[in-house]
RNA sequence: GGCGCUAUCGUCUAGGGGACUAGGACGGGGCCCUCUCAAGGCCCAAACACGGGUUCGAAUCCCGUUAGCGCUACCA
């Protein structure tokens, strides 16, 4: 500090209370990659901002909320390594206090009790909705003095508890959008509290945030038009609205909402299918979040760091499985083996097929052509035992177009291998054998290496021939190609 | 229907009045490397929804149209 500013001088710079956001999903299903990246943009602004993140399970619909939902979300998050500092907290456990809230603003008469009943709500929308749906609660029940509304509540009449809408402006400047404004005419008197003293969703809301000291919610799209409910709430509760940033929605490849209609939508989907969950984290905060520049491989390091609530896309994302993949291959090769050593050992265990040996020289072997786990473990299991592998149609195509030379150079690449000894069962020793095979009898090299590759795994696929051969072992390899050799003896184009 | 949100290659996006002949990535096509494939390298095709303004100048600002989506419950 220069400028002859001396430290007595200065004005104590006001330091915002470091941000509090969270994430509440409702345990109604299993974690979505929609609320997955809802998570991971609140965990990623907390942690950019040096704020917390409270997790809150919105448990109030007892109908359809589950245990086993909530287990799923919380192993969700964790698997993506999204982390809270504060929760689970249950929504359930705070019924004392919405209803508080409710029965104070009906004592400052900012709501009102209802006694219409669901049938007679269901008329109203039937007469005046005139077949559209544009039904607003004409408040007849406000009108009841709040005597005898007090006094038929009392002798046990059933009621609801509506919110008094004011006709006001309510707007707000919305971190990912800007100004949203709504007019309090377009809204109507909504619930908010049922009959059975339990909160509405936007009462709960409201009343939890306030209490957890939210400063910024970090939600999905869908809940822009109850954002004006809410700031009347908390207008009338007497508190600041938060920081309201609207993300927005995923789409299936049909442009449609992301659902299960659409295959895979559940996180727990993408683990299923061997997606490591650091490329899932990262394909995540690129759908609708950009860090500005051409950066796609994101370090959760940058990700952090780079990650801000304007960076967010106000267009709705299409999601891109291929795309996805791509990137889980990224991850895979230049993951050190031994990582993938545990998860590929489950696959395995799945497959029925026990691995006690080392693997990680088989998965070094193969995870530079692999995209997901599955395809590692796939093709670790085939050099564990080359029998195991159907011919594929470009093996096929390859022993017909070969015809009697296919099995000739099998017999011939095994004689040779046969004569090498267990120590010098290298890759290095075993590229030069090659090469003399094919040299001796006048062989190109593919012509050598083709059918060796066809014979340990059933395809024209794989890492080179004599690294192939390092990989599978001495005893495995050589007797696998002499039971191809004899299998295709004569040449005859495969049945 | 009402209210609201959105609109750049097929997809994810960069872009925030001149740097745009609109950049990158996935996917597609081609070439190189090579025993095959993958990776990698090089190259190609591919977009500012439409119409009006504002401006010397608009992908960028404003208005309208169209289209898509969301909400419109005693669900969340």
């Amino acid at each position: 500090m220069g400028e002859g500013a001396s430290p007595s001088t200065l004005k104590p710079i006001p330091m915002p209370p470091p941000p509090r956001v969270r994430f509440a999903p409702s345990p109604t299903g299993y974690l979505h990659v929609g609320g997955a990246r809802t998570a991971l943009f609140n965990w990623l602004y907390a942690r950019h901002s040096g704020g917390q993140l409270v997790l809150r399970i919105e448990d109030t619909d007892r109908e359809r909320s589950t245990e086993a939902h909530t287990r799923v979300i919380l192993d969700g998050l964790s698997w993506l390594g999204i982390t809270w500092d504060e929760g689970p907290l249950f929504q359930g456990e705070y019924g004392p206090r919405h209803q508080a809230d409710a029965e104070r603003l009906l004592a400052e008469g900012k709501a009102y009790r209802c006694f219409c009943t669901r049938e007679e709500l269901e008329a109203q929308r039937a007469s005046a909705g005139n077949a559209g749906g544009s039904f607003r609660y004409d408040r007849r029940c406000y009108r009841i003095p709040a005597e005898e509304a007090a006094a038929r509540a009392a002798a046990g009449v059933p009621s609801t508890i509506r919110f008094l809408l004011r006709d006001e402006e309510l707007a707000w400047d919305d971190a990912v959008h800007g100004r949203i404004s709504f007019q309090g005419r377009d809204l109507d008197d909504f619930v908010i509290l049922r009959s059975d003293d339990t909160a509405i969703y936007n009462l709960a809301v409201v009343s939890d945030d306030i209490a957890m000291r939210i400063t910024h919610v970090i939600r999905g799209d869908d809940h822009i038009s109850n954002t004006p409910k809410q700031i009347a709430l908390y207008r009338a509760l007497g508190h600041q609205p938060p920081v309201f940033a609207h993300v927005p929605m995923i789409l299936g490849p049909d442009g449609k909402k992301l659902s299960k209609r659409h295959g895979a939508t559940a996180v727990g989907d993408y683990q299923e299918q061997g997606i490591l969950p650091t490329a899932m984290r990262n394909f995540l905060a690129l759908l609708g979040w950009s860090p500005g520049g051409d950066r796609e491989i994101l370090p959760e390091a940058d990700m952090i760091e780079l990650f801000t609530l304007e960076g967010i896309q106000k267009k709705a994302a299409v999601f891109d499985a291929t795309k996805l993949e791509w990137m889980n291959g990224q991850y895979l090769s230049t993951l050190p083996a031994q990582e993938l050593v545990a998860p590929v050992r489950r696959q395995l265990e799945r497959m029925g097929i026990s691995a006690d040996g080392d693997l990680a020289p088989l998965i070094d072997a193969v995870k530079a052509r692999s995209r997901t786990i599955l395809h590692v473990a796939g093709q670790v299991a085939v050099r564990l035992d080359p029998s195991r592998p159907p011919l594929d149609p470009k093996g096929e195509a390859l022993i017909r177009k070969m015809g009697p030379a296919f099995s000739t150079n099998l017999q011939r690449a095994a004689d040779a291998l046969d004569g090498v000894e267990p120590a010098g069962w290298t890759p290095e020793r075993l590229l030069d054998l090659l090469k003399r095979v094919a040299e001796q009898h006048g062989l190109k090299l593919g012509d050598a290496m083709q059918p060796i590759r066809v014979a340990l795994t059933g395809s024209t696929v794989s890492e080179p021939v004599n690294e192939l051969l390092a990989v599978v072992g001495r005893e495995r390899s050589i007797r696998r190609i002499r039971e191809v050799a004899h299998r295709w003896n004569g040449g005859g184009p495969p049945a």
